[in-house]
DNA sequence: GCGGTATAGATAGCAATACTATCACAACCG
DNA sequence: CGGTTGTGATAGTATTGCTATCTATACCGC
């Protein structure tokens, strides 16, 4: 797995982007950097000015590759997806019973990421700690619609639109399949986000995962 | 119901202004205006000198009250659940078989606001549509932890404790009541949200209310 | 090696945002 | 009538968000 992660490529919409940061070192800088940064300060503390400052250079090398903090973020959300959807490929390679596909793309979904694959500059660990942190915000704000049309979120369907296939699989009369599946896995992050901070608002056991266990045991009920 | 609501008051802890606005004219009229603004131009673009103009006051008179955007965010949420705590309360009144408690509450909580209901000078129709798009923005920050020893969370925990009561009395054995009741609510919110800019990630059906049918028998087949 | 082009660093600047301080005026309160 | 409180008016500072200009460098084709 590490092998062939190791090839892939990730395509981002090139609406998000002034300059694809891929394509330099610079650019590369300011993904690793910014994903460091973010992951320390949070969206909200998060400027240009100090990305600079963080990666060793400016404000306005960095606005020759990014509109605002709003597209970066977009940038790493997207790309998160992305990879997930690869990771999901290859989790479901080979299983063939539906029940399988289901489980296991479930806990893939609302698992922590706790190992870097480290096949590129992209941190998945402190990525999935921005994602669970702040990803709605990427969909919360009044250009959602533009972004929307600019493909910033078409990893991020496609992925839905894999697991409710299994769904359909599973039981074709199902309503409600993408309901299901958006919930389970905002629900997960916000479930972890919840865990470290309104520890009154889950049901957190010592040892096993309870989101993982939570999310499968609810989503094989409502199903059937 | 208008009658007994037209006399509640809901207290908001102290913490979070720094004069009470339900005390003045002036603070009357920032509550007002501030959700007639961000309903209209969100968050992001919300500033308090926006809100001056709007209201025919000053940024200087607003800082008097409020620290910072994010503390109106937050008195307006925390006053949101006081709210439907009451309404709650009254939803529930004198119904007695469990199941039926739990349906109206999942409703209550995941249906939309539609009819403002007056008695005071806040507007619950646009609050709650404030409420779906921007209270996920009010945990997601680094100050959560400062927010909720400040009791900025006591209203929206009261509530998930009286329905995670309700998921005892039905199932005493289930594991996970408060994962299902914050994802049933905040769910609700996202489904409404996706519902009206990524509706490739809903399955709204014309008519009927989709996200509370969901979410209701989402609900009780997990808990069996 | 030479001239052109792309890239990034350095610096400056501007408008908006997020706040704070000061002062003056009016209401109201005892 | 004098003191307190609340608000408006104004100004000022620091930071943020973003753009423009200039220079040095590297690399690319010839």
């Amino acid at each position: 797995m590490q092998r062939l992660l190791s090839k892939l490529s990730i395509t981002i919409s090139d609406a998000v982007y002034l300059k694809d940061p891929e394509t330099s070192d610079l650019g590369r800088r300011i993904l690793t950097g910014s994903i460091d940064l973010l992951d320390e300060i949070g969206l909200e503390q998060f400027t240009f000015r100090k990305l600079g400052k963080h990666i060793g250079s400016t404000e306005a090398s960095i606005y020759r590759y990014f509109e605002n903090k709003h597209k970066l973020l977009l940038y790493l959300v997207m790309w998160y997806w992305g990879w997930m959807e690869y990771r999901l490929v290859f989790t479901l390679a080979n299983v063939e019973a539906p029940e399988d596909r289901l489980r296991r793309a479930i806990r893939l979904l609302t698992e922590q990421v706790v190992e870097d694959s480290s096949f590129s500059h992209i941190n998945e660990v402190k990525l999935n700690r921005i994602v669970v942190a702040e990803s709605l915000k990427a969909y919360l704000t009044r250009e959602v619609d533009a972004d929307n049309k600019d493909g910033a979120f078409a990893y991020y369907k496609q992925i839905v639109g894999r697991v409710t296939g299994i769904i359909h699989e599973i039981n074709p009369t199902f309503s409600y399949p993408h309901m299901l599946v958006t919930t389970v896995v905002e629900g997960g992050h916000l479930q972890r986000h919840f865990a470290d901070h309104l520890p009154g608002l889950t049901d957190q056991q010592e040892g096993q995962d309870a989101v993982v266990t939570f999310f499968t045991d609810l989503t094989f009920k409502t199903i059937r």
